[in-house]
DNA sequence: GCAATACTTAAGCGTATGCTTCACCAACCA
DNA sequence: TGGTTGGTGAAGCATACGCTTAAGTATTGC
C-alpha cells in the first residue's frame, strides 16, 4: 500500500485517475516511459488495491478503489492522533511539575 | 515520506515512537536485526521528516513529527474526496440520463 | 585511566525495483 | 483482408534498498 505509493509515476497515476477514470493508453501519455513500464507500475497499484481496472474489447480502463485510500488514511490518522494526545499529556504533566524530571513521565 | 512509510520495520518503529519518545537502542530491541541497519532506518525517517531526534550524552532521543504525518494524511484525503465527489456526480448524472452514456460524464 | 555503553561510519553483498526492448496477440476498421 | 491500435509477457540490465560486518568515536561509571 505504503510501497505502492512510494513511488512518484505511481502518485502520479493516482492523482490522474482521481480526476476520472482512464485507459492504459491515457494514463501513459502524460509519462515519459513505454507503455509497458505504465502496465507494471499498474499492477503494482491493482495488487495493493489503490486501483481496480476492467477490460472492455481491447482498451483496460482504470479507476481508483477509495477503500485502500481509506484504509492508509486511517493508519496515518490513528498514529498522528495518538502521539498527539501523549504530547497533551506530556504538557500537562510538565505545567504540574515543573523541575528535574530525572524519570520521564514514559507511560 | 510515502517511501519512508513503504517499509515494515520503519512503519514499526513510527508505531513505536507514537507510545513515546525512545533511544536509538531502545528502538532497535525488539527488531531482528543489527543497531547500524536500525540507525539506517532512522536516518532515512529523519530525512523525511517523520521523525526528529536530538542526542544528549551518548544517546540519541527520537520522536515522531506529527507534521509529516499531517502532511501525508491531507495528500490521501483530498484525492479520495476528489474521487468520491466525482463518483456521486457520476451517480447523478445516471440518474438523470438512464440509456446510452457513449460519450461519458468526462469532466 | 580503563572498560563498558551507545552509537556512528564505511564497505560490501544479495535482492528488489524501475525501466527498456522485443515478440506477440486481440480488437477494430478501411 | 491486412494494417493499425491497445495492450500483454518475458528477458535483461542498471540502480536503489535493506542488511551485515567491522572498525571507530564519544560518553559514562568505577
Amino acid at each position: 500500500m505504503f510501497q505502492a505509493l512510494a513511488d512518484p509515476t505511481r502518485r502520479l497515476m493516482v492523482e490522474r485517475l482521481c480526476d476520472g477514470p482512464a485507459s492504459v493508453s491515457e494514463l501513459a501519455a502524460p509519462l515519459q516511459m513505454t507503455l509497458s513500464a505504465v502496465v507494471q507500475h499498474l499492477a503494482v497499484l491493482e495488487e495493493s488495491g489503490l486501483v481496480r481496472s476492467q477490460k472492455q474489447g481491447r482498451v483496460r480502463t482504470c479507476q481508483v478503489d477509495t477503500q485502500a485510500l481509506r484504509s492508509a488514511e486511517r493508519w496515518i490518522s490513528e498514529r498522528r492522533t495518538l502521539w498527539e494526545k501523549r504530547f497533551d499529556r506530556l504538557g500537562a504533566y510538565l505545567a504540574e511539575n515543573p523541575e528535574e524530571p530525572k524519570e520521564g513521565p514514559q507511560t
